[in-house]
DNA sequence: ATGCCTGCAAAGCTTTTGCAGATGC
DNA sequence: GCATCTGCAAAAGCTTTGCAGGCAT
């Protein structure tokens, strides 16, 4: 029940926020952009303005119902925040994001922020690469 | 010799070019913004446009001669490219910017894209957190 | 002399903000 | 009814681009 979230967070229950909730669920996996989100609102005919968008995103982000992410540069991407932490992986030819989580890393990252006297609170980590998917244009290239 | 560098990227050994490099030898370790840099030149009494620092600073990122990051959001950051790859750590308190290499994490990088069938190509780490420093706001507050 | 560079100003893009009207509670 | 929320339009960053003149080679 995505109201009660929004009333958690002390957010109103309306129209435009259930909307927004409602895209980002049923995108599940995928990280859309505010226009992403804008646009697909206009698919769906509802009458929401761009502004209204970011603005909704951003109180979502405070509430801690949504990530944001700065993958490549110029325009930032959400999705749900679903509790469980974890990484990217971006492929530079297909755009395609996959998510994983390696407790290696995570234990390691803690070790080398406490050697350098940091209390660590979050971390980004994205790694860029190129996917081995059939699907994939640089694979096309390739052959 | 900055020049050399220069003329190995294919670009022209002009003024703008050179103090722009100069800047950020002068700042090693540090990361600069366009902005930082161009007020450094202007405090250099250079009259060069900031339209140049940026085209110059990504002419630079393109002959891989500096590193451009987005550390938290909107602006860019430059720091010249030394060779040798490096990961940040930043302190959400005082801004500071600590560097650091961990085998362990790079090793596990390489595993983890491999096992969901990326060739990695590149990544982006960043570590955010609060440090114990004497002079960090933070440490400030606590007392 | 030629083609690459530069400064200026203007445009582009994403994101934020001000304000008057609308809506949830 | 009152505070919060929304749409619109305008503004605010940061960055890029067009153009005419300038400079390196």
């Amino acid at each position: 029940m995505e109201s009660n979230d929004l009333r958690k967070a002390g957010l109103k229950v309306t129209l435009p926020r259930i909307k927004i909730l409602e895209i980002l669920a049923g995108n599940h996996g995928r990280h859309l952009s505010a226009e992403d989100i804008y646009r697909a609102l206009l698919e769906q005919s509802e009458d929401i303005g761009l502004a209204t968008v970011y603005r909704v995103l951003t109180q979502f982000e405070a509430a801690a119902l949504v990530k944001r992410h700065h993958f490549e540069g110029g325009t930032a991407v959400f999705e749900l925040n679903e509790g469980e932490h974890h990484d990217h992986i971006v492929c530079m030819d297909c755009g395609r994001v996959e998510e994983f989580l390696d407790c290696g890393i995570e234990r390691r990252q803690l070790d080398v922020a406490s050697g350098l006297g940091f209390d660590i609170e979050e971390h980004n980590l994205i790694l860029y690469g190129r996917c081995r998917r059939e699907a994939c244009p640089h694979r096309r290239k390739r052959i």
